[in-house]
DNA sequence: GTTTGTGTACGAAATAATTCGTAGAATGAA
DNA sequence: TTCATTCTACGAATTATTTCGTACACAAAC
């Protein structure tokens, strides 16, 4: 159980995940600063995910309220999985040292990842990472 | 100037990288391996890339030989800040926290990433990680 | 020679993703 | 009510990806 949401997907859902429930003309309005996009293209997009489960909607008003029906955590850690199997052999660490090597990111969060590689070493191969509900 | 293999492309694009120049036969034979795949079906994904220019070929003899046109270490680059840029809205330490929760790399694993994270805390905004030619 | 095997080229079907036009329902002015 | 606006639904064109059949070239074996 899979899902692989296309790039044009992953814009709208990210503007959910930000601005949580909106309705087209809400996302549609993000999505036209960025790139040039018609408006029914926007619609049918959204009604297609509908259709696949990745959004949900209330309908009971004439503007229909659109929701992310997968989470933002879950969605990238599936993302992440399949970079890992298909783009590095399975090598997780690769993956971050590629990540690193190619973004150099500021201090502060190359302390924030070391100290979460000290939280996880404690842990052993204990349980997977915290994730608060 | 950003390149993007789709995921066959990339299935055969990391067949020539682990394995070097190959003929169309060579890579159908690895591929048949985990899933079904017609040889025309695989030559016709292979011709297709040297036109993207992908590949590139020697045609001298009948069976040609491919080899890949792209680095592994460039598309492997370009396609985490792709995943950087739209999943993790920019953040490559969130990449890289979801990449170690969600996989749990083995202890050595762990400490080549803090070894690595070390060195670039040391040289600061230096530059890219170096490469053996 | 002819047959068999192995290869390339290429057209075209099947599927999926993206785009947009048009129709018609609902809403709110004028 | 009538007009303009805003919305959904939906059919259909366009483009990209994947798949495969068929044709034909070439070489080795018979």
């Amino acid at each position: 159980m899979s899902i692989k949401p296309t790039d044009s997907e992953l814009e709208i859902l990210n503007i959910l995940w930000t601005k949580g429930p909106s309705t087209v003309r809400d996302i549609h309005d993000v999505l036209e600063k960025s790139k040039e996009a018609g408006y029914t293209t926007t619609l049918k997009l959204m009604q297609i995910m509908l259709d696949k489960g990745l959004l949900k909607r209330d309908a009971s008003n004439k503007s229909h309220v659109y929701t992310a029906n997968i989470s933002q955590e879950k969605t990238q850690g599936q993302l992440v999985q399949r970079m890992i199997d298909n783009v590095f052999n399975g090598s997780a660490s690769q993956l971050v040292m590629q990540a690193l090597g190619n973004y150099k990111p500021s201090t502060d969060e190359l302390n924030e990842i070391k100290k979460y590689l000290d939280e996880m070493e404690g842990t052993d191969a204990k349980k997977k990472a915290p994730k608060s509900k």
